[in-house]
DNA sequence: TGTAAATTATAGCCAAGGCTGTAAAATAAA
DNA sequence: TTTATTTTACAGCCTTGGCTATAATTTACA
């Protein structure tokens, strides 16, 4: 069970990879307000935050706490009592972020997880996912609907 | 470009799902430092503070703050002006962790993403990856190399 | 209409993980 | 051996994202 490298990545590349994966949990949380904002809002007709934090898995005070700083952040709009809504800005993140999860689950079920761990880790996964990794999922995912007749 | 879904999925499904994706999240620190640990004492016969600080890219303040945690937690030894080392419960996390960060690179790259970009994004990756998806994983890998006469 | 329930907001607390700046200790070099 | 450099440690600050408890507001119902 040795697994370990015999040499290591250059230092300020190394570097650079981590602070990316801090970037992406960073930026996770406003990802995840907004998708679910979007879906809410599609399938039940409107997003309050009550919704939110009982689908967040947190409590409604941080709803309240986080949303007010996306809000700040133009993400969202807050009309009391009237549930949340997205800004275009805030609606274009939730259209990509809703996209990439939804490539990840469909390439990790495509390979031969099962549904429920598929939303699972792509609920993780989906945030540090870039361009060039999800463009290689599509292109899979793309060769495998077509010959499908396998 | 519209993606919205038709249903939601159950509340408590949906609400442990962004449960377990924080709880990855908490534990990609511990992660990061027992595995960068255990790889500079491999390849450099030494892990010191300011080269974790170096190859993470942060402050060695914050490094220090963050082993003096992790020694509470049982996963470091320091030895002041000595380096720092690994509990068996570190070393073996740190086996793990990176086992985990090696065949999630490998995947992506198996899949046409190159090098650098799978090192980044596996990095990310790497805390999101349950048992049944790192088994899917190490299947395909496995399938892939048995017919590598491709 | 008036009251109960639901919803939203606020206050105050905590831990993690960043930072800068300063101090101390050990090592290396003059 | 003294001095300079490196390494480590510490103090104090910030933001994020959790929490509970309490208050205020709105909606819904009797």
């Amino acid at each position: 069970m040795k697994n370990t490298p015999e040499t290591l990545p250059n230092e300020q590349a190394q570097a650079a990879r981590f602070q990316q994966a801090r970037d992406a949990r960073n930026a996770a949380t406003a990802q995840d307000y907004v998708e679910l904002i979007s879906d809410l809002i599609a399938t039940e007709g409107e997003a309050r935050s009550v919704d939110v934090a009982k689908r967040l898995g947190v409590s409604h005070a941080t709803v309240v706490k986080t949303v007010n700083r996306l809000q700040k952040e133009g993400l969202i709009i807050t009309k009391p009592y009237r549930g949340l809504f997205l800004t275009d800005m805030g609606e274009n993140l939730a259209t990509e972020s809703r996209h990439r999860h939804q490539v990840v689950a469909n390439l990790l079920m495509a390979l031969g997880v099962d549904e429920e761990t598929a939303q699972t880790d792509a609920e993780g996964i989906e945030h540090h996912i870039g361009a060039k990794t999800l463009a290689a999922f599509e292109l899979i995912l793309k060769k495998l609907s077509e010959g499908e007749a396998s």
